[in-house]
DNA sequence: TTTAAATTAAAAAAGGATTTAAAAAGGTTT
DNA sequence: AAACCTTTTTAAATCCTTTTTTAATTTAAA
């Protein structure tokens, strides 16, 4: 059987193509009785538009596309749950689709790769942008309005939605050198990541401004996977003796060194002061529970997305940027 | 500027749109020169072909969608992200992308909501159905290839890729049993959905199979939230005196579940035995450790997905079903 | 009553590829 | 040199809407 078309129920009706489809979308003014007959033909015949030609026709596909960096494991990463309950809860009222990236350019890429992985998307969210990212050049390249969650690097041309991570590793630092504590460990993300560099900033900063020394030593840079903040975690210990502190760039890194100083011994908090970053979920399930600076996860992902749909619907042009301030919810750990 | 479309290209080399095409896919033989030479005109013009009208004239679009239900709280259930973990490893190897559906069908649909909400897609994913789901008629009537994961209410005609959760709590409860545990509480998930049903079924079995008798008071339905999983118990434990074990639904509803025993200082293990399912990153997290039901999230999502594919390429017909075995984790809360 | 303005509907263009069917070119075989 | 295959390439059809432009009809104003 042939394909209903919106060909078929205007000649089933006995107008234009052209009158069905302004019937519908209610775009210019059809007179009652027409319309009346258009529904009822669209109910009889059962007819659905192809969307596939309506993105086409009207260059629009009320779909957005997220970009999640591959090392961003979304096994393991409740951040991003936050993130993205945020952008959907955003998005669905205003009636836009997400697309999910998850693993988008890799190296399996063909010999023209740019030409054919992506769908069309009338706009883009890059999530925890790397240094010189390519999601973010892509996305340039094609001219598609983007909103990146997190900072992107110095550019003053992106819209941007982060949370205030200096002045929260500033305030962690600065809590945890008021309690005595001198010698800290940043367990701090890969080196790739804008993210890291920030809260490395407010780190130093806080050491400096109580006019105290840290040591490059005690910075170390761990992939976000529970497994690799234990394993990593182990092996700073042995150089780094006589701390008392740790700052981890997440939760979930956070777990992986609770479980090394535990198997090493050293009571927290009595010994060693835990704080970590993210304030998920997993932060009051820990025994002991983690003191965890709360970077507004949600928030972050409904107003990116609410900026981004402003961008696609030209409501700004100016480049701008929404930062969410932090702040430490204090638990046992520390 | 114009845009650089398939035919600026064709003008540029000076041969027709159509070979353009070809060569450019590969699915005819175009001669090696020309080849070349299209190759370099597109690099120079910088064409990207439209992937809304390759949609449209291929009636391909490489997209799935997964529908997530609006009651699958994505801010707390970690279930959900081992199964897009799945999900996306195979799918994204495959070459297709996802589209994700976490509140499709709500209230504030329009006139004619079946016309305008959705994307078009080659196939879909339906997590966790509920009874007489809407998403599943939805794709059904638009004869859309579709996989459910979780089983469909009965149906010989639905793909599908489950845990065999009927007997994994058939196992947790004879584990309980043979414990010496006679009066267990079953904190099953809402009744809408079929794997309600199917867990109380194990559940019933066990008791029936070792000739004991359980009450239908001891089994109560909860939306999968912490909060829910914490009231609702804090509520069932009035009315049902010592009971001596608790199963859930879920790892989530265990957490809520367990801090209400501890606040009615119940001791956990040796008052009270807990034990969900799930598995996820939280019960090791969690002090104690809780036993959970492993049912193969990862696998699930990712053997849900080679189906789809499948169906979609036609490369199976015939309904099936795949049936993942569970295996009980034994932690510290038993 | 005539003319101008406002409504309503239709025809045609646009959106940009893929794919089918047919033609042209090139190579073998007789 | 004719006949017959192959291999390459092309013209035209197709996919199905939306949107612009044009035409026809109604209404309001002069």
């Amino acid at each position: 059987m042939k394909k209903v078309t919106i060909e078929t129920v205007a000649q089933k009706v006995g107008v234009s193509a052209a009158t069905v489809s302004y019937a519908l979308s209610g775009k210019r003014k059809i007179s009652q009785e027409v319309t009346d007959r258009i529904l009822q033909a669209v109910e009889e015949l059962d007819y659905r538009p192809s969307i596939t030609a309506r993105n086409l026709a009207s260059n629009k596909t009320w779909t957005v596309g997220l970009y999640a960096s591959p090392t961003q494991n979304i096994r393991e990463d409740y951040f991003f749950n936050n993130i993205l309950a945020g952008v959907l809860d955003v998005l669905h009222e205003r009636k836009y689709q997400v697309h999910l990236y998850a693993d988008y350019l890799n190296e399996k890429s063909r010999n023209h790769p740019d030409l054919n992985l992506t769908q069309p998307i009338d706009g883009a969210l890059i999530m925890n942008p790397r240094i010189n990212d390519v999601y973010i050049d892509h996305i340039r390249q094609r001219n598609i309005p983007y909103v990146v969650i997190g900072t992107p690097e110095e550019r003053d041309d992106s819209f941007y939605v982060d949370a205030d991570v200096t002045a929260g590793y500033y305030a962690i630092v600065n809590y945890l050198l008021r309690k005595g504590h001198r010698k800290i460990i940043l367990m701090n993300g890969s080196v790739e990541y804008t993210q890291s560099e920030k809260r490395k900033t407010g780190y130093m900063m806080a050491y400096r401004d109580n006019a105290l020394k840290y040591s490059e030593h005690w910075i170390v840079n761990v992939p976000m996977l529970e497994e690799e903040g234990y394993r990593v975690f182990l092996k700073t210990i042995k150089n780094v003796p006589d701390f008392t502190a740790v700052v981890t760039f997440n939760d979930t890194i956070a777990v992986g060194v609770l479980r090394a100083l535990k198997e090493s011994n050293l009571h927290v908090p009595s010994k060693v002061a835990v704080v970590s970053a993210g304030n998920t979920m997993i932060t009051r399930i820990h025994s002991p529970a983690i003191t965890s600076l709360d970077m507004g996860s949600y928030e972050i992902g409904a107003k990116a997305a609410e900026l981004l749909v402003d961008v696609i619907e030209k409501r700004r042009i100016q480049p701008s940027h929404e930062i969410i301030q932090t702040h430490l919810v204090e638990r046992e750990s520390s």
